[in-house]
DNA sequence: CATGAATGAGATTTCATTCAT
DNA sequence: TATGAATGAAATCTCATTCAT
């Protein structure tokens, strides 16, 4: 009786709480959190609904399942750093400050973004089993790699840089000794008994892998 | 009297059933196989007990549970690989050639032992939290970067290496070369659409590898 | 519409299927039973799971584990007791009758409640080591201590009890007189060679109580 | 060879542990202390072969399973206390003496041996399953009872004692003012804040039983 | 769109008991 | 008699996913 003679009365709040967009950005990124903290299957679907403040039911409804989840996450992840690549503008620079931006700008990265470091590990556990099933794979094919090569060619040709040098080699490397650091750092300050997280510590890093670049590069 | 007129050479059955040693070290393989393919939230005790053909009951006798089995595969990887390096002899060599010996080591001991990249990339994940249990954490430390101090002070002195190299920085540079590669090498060969794997490619970073290290050292 | 037009009284399924308080209170049922029956290391999760007739899960999900399903059956058989003791009205009676309304009102209890008697069986074993946990533990206290001091003071002003009883040890021995008749008639009928859970015998044995506890007390 | 030509140099140790008794001794008294301080259910076979130093196997050699040696530790627990019991001298005392040194004695013998008490405990909490296979139950019968028939008889005659008291009542009554007290110690003194297992909670305790027994007595 | 109770399959771990020596 | 490694059954507990509302 009551319920149908008063019906604005008793609604609820003007539901504020219904925004697909808000409620799926905010499952991904309480998915990114944990899946980047404890990897696919360490991860807790409950905990995501949990940190997300999202009914667990949402997660299925907008990602499908746990690995759905854990695809978008990665593929997010990978798109955040092309994105971030692509704001690079080194032509106008000498190849060697290039060079040196480009270095900076990856190591950089990294250490904001520890999170794409500990997603990549994990989709490296599985042999990127789930990687292979992105539809745009080829965008994920980093921007770096053209820059890289242009940086070289103009520095061989100023005869500042040595040549026959891969940029897909040089790129790798570039990456390694900044990510090998980062993700290695809990048991490399373990066997070492330093903290390699440090402020002056990172900093340090920074510099040896410039120089490593540079010097493994120069003419 | 059989026990006499018998040979003893034979006395010992070919297979042993009750051997503890055979079972426990028959666990510590299948157990650092399916860690290194899973991780330790992936991998399965049930798997480890068929793998290792012995008795699910076996892994809790011997190990205490699966956190103290992951453990256990993780130290003895790390004991493997220092083992392996206290077997390298630098001292006879000029420094250039120590250093390529060095290196090249690195890289064929990484190739040759995928599960213990894999391990260490779980340790990591979890933040070392196993690895800081371990009670004989120092003997962890690597012999390398003794060597490596001694490689680098006598380049510096015949003037072939260039100076204020800090041996740990590049002790992790050498490593971080080898190591990304290899461990994202599923996610870099899907990317890329090449195969990073393949036994060409693996030689061609292999020589790249020792031309960014020789590169940036040289004086 | 249709909300409005059907009749508000048929509702509610007889029957909801989603009854939180419901299924609580099923395990919760099931759980005091088979504790009891086979103490904290006998009883089942699956049995108590099985007996209150919801999925094992929320077992989990409701109580935590099995030592917090057991806390919970056991504080609720405690609370059980007290909000019975609390009904008692003694004050209108004379010492007397009310002594003796008091040692019936037990005995009477702890027949009724053969569960109450087995769980602090077995919280004794454990040493009291769960009890402990519990926060409201000044709860616990009996309202009978009080009443029992009321009682004696009494009977002394009115010296038709003896002086100088101590209400806690009064307590304890008019527990004592049918807790371990009770709990130890198994032992003691296989011993006697007689059915002392008789009704009969549980008659007799009530008489005698009243009369031992009279019987010290008379002045 | 040298196994066969050197047969004693090789032997072990005189066999200094091959004494049945011994053994079986050991793994009583062991069990007895296991299953006392944590039920039939919550006792470990594995712990028990620890305890008493003995190989595993061993139990189940002398006592066939771990309800045979629990069977066995419960009946010596009995015939201790029997033992004990037939000890008793009380002919030569006036009743109320007799009563006194009786009951006395009950208490005294619980506090040494709190084992008994809970192995009663688990028993009763399986309903007297085991007890129940015993040959000899007769002889579990407590010559108690006897003596206190005759205490009572004689009591009455003497018109000391009160007429009409049953003596099977009786000795559980004065069993149960300790039992209870003793066995249900850690939850009561949980619930009154009060340490009832110090020495002087134990002597007020004991005073309190035989008051309450000869106070009821009294003619 | 949203909720959270409910589920079933499967994970880790435990334990009394037996077997090979 | 004695040893302790080995076993299989069963226990507790977990988790991604679905269902009723």
């Amino acid at each position: 009786m009551d319920a149908c003679t008063s019906k604005p009365a008793t609604r609820r709040p003007i539901l504020p709480q219904r925004d697909p967009e808000r409620t799926r950005g905010a499952i991904l990124a309480a998915a990114t959190a944990e899946f980047s903290a404890k990897g696919l299957d360490g991860a807790r679907v409950d905990e995501i609904a949990h940190r997300s403040g999202v009914n667990k039911r949402m997660i299925y409804h907008y990602f499908g399942d746990k690995e759905g989840l854990y695809l978008a996450a990665l593929e997010a992840s990978y798109a955040a750093i092309r994105t971030a690549e692509l704001g690079l503008r080194l032509s106008d620079l000498d190849p060697i400050d290039g060079m040196r931006t480009l270095v900076r700008f990856t190591w950089d990265y990294f250490i904001a973004h520890p999170e794409f470091l500990s997603l990549l590990g994990t989709e490296n556990l599985h042999r990127a089993a789930n990687l292979k099933k992105l539809h745009r794979i080829r965008e994920l094919h980093s921007p770096l790699i053209g820059m890289l090569s242009d940086l070289v060619a103009r520095g061989v040709k100023q005869k500042v840089f040595r040549k026959a040098v891969d940029p897909m080699q040089l790129y790798i490397s570039i990456a390694a000794l900044g990510f090998f650091y980062l993700s290695n750092r809990h048991t490399l300050s373990t066997i070492f008994g330093q903290d390699l997280n440090a402020p002056a510590a990172l900093s340090e890093r920074g510099d040896h892998i410039v120089e490593v670049v540079l010097g493994y590069l120069r003419a």
